[in-house]
DNA sequence: CTAGATCCTCAAGTAACTTGAGGAGCAACT
DNA sequence: AGTTGCTCCTCAAGTTACTTGAGGATCTAG
């Protein structure tokens, strides 16, 4: 068996998580209490596993209530299987908006780094061409997703 | 002119940010103060501009510490232009890097529907056999990305 | 066996808002 | 002219999701 037991500052290192962070979990509930030795948390794969999913969402800007109810889809065994898939189909539906989101800022950005790279560019931002250019893009962003709902369904 | 003044509620609309919103950033000189009249505030068209450029800053997951810079960027004309394209470009990788995750979060979360609505799934999460192929996604995303550095650039 | 890194708990601080109390102003129907 | 209802104002307190700090114990390497 390879299963070693981590302390919580590799679980930390493995998770992308702080150490505060893990016992703040611990503490309000989201993660199950570590086994201890000596005083000590331990733990293995799977709280990795639960860890670096847990920060993967809340980087995608989910709720900690949330982040809960999606840690549950997959670990809770006694729920309703039509509810669950439309859990998952409505956090799927945010997900493809901020998809739609991000790639217009992706392009505005690169628009801008792009042709401030080409075009001659050695004085101070009003002199500057790619600058209006940029003020332009985020016009367009507008325009192209007018009715941003705001995600209320998830955040609120 | 079809220049229309605008008060706090009609921009709160247009820019999708919350009346209080506003009143914070004006609070804390993240936008000027408005122009009042009989105390209440008013606003024009580059006031919406500007807010929906923010508020989207926000929802990519940028401090606000970040979005002021970002703001400064396009309205203040006395900058080195490189150092402004640095910043960008900056922002710009965290854009991308989060892309790829957001991705491989859609990926999972899609599978999971899929073939939640295919295979038969009248019971419990438990008989599912759905939910072991979301957990099983859930490693891979973690193999497709393993060195998430957190951004700590950006977010520090 | 000691020096430094890592761990522990508990309390307080921070960022970015949100909510609530208490009150004034404007629009528009009657 | 009155009053009903919506929007606005300020100021203070609450919320979420952490982070930082004090004060102390414990493990690990040289």
């Amino acid at each position: 068996m390879k299963s070693a037991f981590l302390p919580i500052g590799a679980l930390a290192d493995q998770s992308q998580c702080s150490v505060p962070t893990i016992r703040y979990y611990e503490q309000i509930g989201l993660i199950p209490p570590a086994a201890r030795s000596a005083g000590r948390r331990l733990y293995g794969e799977e709280d990795v596993r639960r860890l670096t999913f847990i920060r993967r969402c809340r980087d995608f800007g989910f709720s900690l209530e949330r982040v809960k109810e999606m840690v549950s889809l997959y670990e809770n065994g006694d729920r309703d299987c039509a509810e669950v898939r439309d859990i998952a189909q409505a956090h799927l539906d945010v997900v493809r908006h901020r998809m739609t989101e991000l790639l217009a800022l992706e392009k505005s950005l690169s628009q801008f780094v792009t042709s401030c790279n080409s075009v001659s560019c050695q004085g101070t931002t009003s002199d500057c061409v790619a600058i209006e250019d940029l003020s332009q893009s985020f016009k367009e962003v507008r325009r192209m997703a007018p009715a941003t709902s705001k995600d209320e369904t998830w955040n609120s």
